[in-house]
RNA sequence: CGGGGCAUAGUGUAACGGUAACAUCCACGAUUCGGGUUCGUGGGACUCUGGGUUCGAGUCCCAGUGCCCCGACCA
């Protein structure tokens, strides 16, 4: 893409409203713009950078047998009477509307309830299970307080996978698979090393929930982390009784700050049992699914990359989530020898598929400079006279800093 | 939902109760061309909304709305 041609335009200051280092990164750079406290638009780099997080969660929960659907927002509150959700005193965060006829409907905050009704003319028998069935959707929560920028948003974007089991075996075993899916989205996404597993409450079927905890000071929960077994306690559950679980103490515990980017837990027959998600077993006889669900929220991932992983200059995107690998600039004079040196690199990285973003615009090299430093791609390279006396061009790595001259097989080598 | 703060060009900030300024931005013309170059000319605001006090309100008072922060909450 010709940088010329992006309508988004960068901003040296941050707006005065916005306090979350990941929301005044992501709206100087001109990724999101915010509509409402807590409701934000995706701009185009957005977008690209929230598309590719998408596709990495769709290919690892496909990977574990999972199936893409996508449920409506608009929802029954018939279902969630059933399952006692629906009234204000015991779900504080509806977004509630009214039909025309005057039938009331609800905007859905989350879709056990949706997915598992759903699936009950699916299911009857035991060898319909399991099933794993996700989405990658938005979800609605009326936030008292919206806050941290996109990370805990009214309006945002979620994948939501749900499984189904005939048994408990089953359902520990795909349990620890998803688990080992999540690990691998974090990796992708260049969290791997930051994100703990961690125990937590919320268990409704088993003790305990579990959570994908990022490491940041912007996080809101704290976390004890065990460094040597890799995994974390969340402080709402740590005590006595859970250290003597995992055999170890307090001294083997940090506290840390965290972002909460994912949570699973076991839900045994909580929804299916009101709902009457039920199948015939292998005796004849009649029992509800045991179900669990597992939350990724996607937005809020984008948000902590942006906090964990920028610096004072702006963003730096991890590879596989960059909206463009190479950030190709011209310097010099509009129409000069370097730009149509840097016009035949964009065509040669285009064929090649590489995803470029061509800052063709004339200006001069400060700006272009600090442009680039916000916007944060991975590799930025440099076209100017300077660079075609040498022969080659500047690489310059956003996240390391380091600069060097490479040829252009060199080039082609690093960022294809 | 308790507590606190803020609200002025697109953005960031000024303005004693006396008739809205500066920077950035945008347009045009020069200049410059490896870290936001420099200069000139011009453009852009019913000062959040509604009331009140006053000869006069961006400024003081009341109410509302929006936004931010702390706490509570977060299936």
């Amino acid at each position: 893409m010709r940088q010329s041609q992006l309508f988004t335009k960068t901003r040296r200051e941050a707006p005065k409203d916005e306090v979350a280092e990941n929301a005044k990164l992501l709206i100087r750079a001109g990724f999101i713009s915010k509509e409402l406290a807590g409701v934000y638009t995706f701009l185009p780099l957005g977008l690209i950078v929230l598309e590719k997080i998408k596709n990495i969660i769709r290919e690892e929960m496909n990977a574990v047998g999972g199936l893409e659907v996508q449920m409506t927002t608009l929802q029954n509150p018939e279902l969630y009477e059933k399952t006692n959700r629906w009234d204000d005193e015991v779900v504080d965060n509806w977004f509630k509307t009214e039909l025309k006829s005057g039938g009331k409907l609800g905007l859905g905050l989350t879709h056990e309830e949706a997915i598992t009704a759903m699936l009950v003319g699916h299911v009857s028998s035991y060898k319909d299970l399991p099933m794993s069935v996700y989405q990658i959707q938005k979800k609605f929560r009326n936030e008292i307080r919206a806050k941290s920028g996109i990370m805990r948003g009214r309006e945002f974007t979620m994948k939501d996978l749900y499984s189904f089991h005939a048994n408990e075996e089953d359902l520990n075993d795909y349990y620890d698979k998803v688990k080992g899916a999540y690990e691998r989205v974090f990796e992708r996404v260049g969290l791997g090393e930051l994100t703990y597993f961690t125990f937590a409450s919320g268990g409704i079927f088993s003790k305990y929930s579990h959570e994908f905890q990022t490491l940041s000071e912007a996080g809101e929960d704290t976390i004890y982390v065990n460094e040597e077994k890799k995994f974390a306690i969340n402080k709402e559950v740590l005590d006595e009784e859970i250290l003597a679980e995992f055999g170890i103490g307090m001294d083997d515990l940090v506290e840390k700050k965290a972002i909460e980017t994912g949570n699973i837990f076991k839900l045994g027959t909580r929804y299916t049992e009101p709902l009457g998600l039920k199948f015939i077993d292998e005796n004849g006889e009649t029992k509800p699914a045991i179900g669990a669900s597992y939350g990724l929220g996607v937005d809020r991932l984008m948000g902590t990359i942006a906090e964990v992983m920028s610096d004072d200059r702006g963003l730096v995107w991890p590879r596989n989530i960059a909206p463009f690998t190479v950030h190709l600039v011209a310097l010099g004079t509009e129409g000069g020898e370097a730009y149509t040196e840097a016009e035949d690199l964009y065509r040669v990285f285009s064929e090649l598929g590489i995803e470029v973003l061509f800052d063709d615009r004339n200006l001069g090299a400060g700006e272009k400079f600090a442009d680039a430093d916000l916007l944060g791609m991975p590799y930025r390279v440099i076209v100017s006279d300077k660079t075609l006396a040498s022969g080659g061009f500047e690489l310059k790595e956003r996240q390391s800093g380091e600069v060097r001259m490479v040829n252009l097989e060199e080039l082609i080598e690093i960022v294809k």
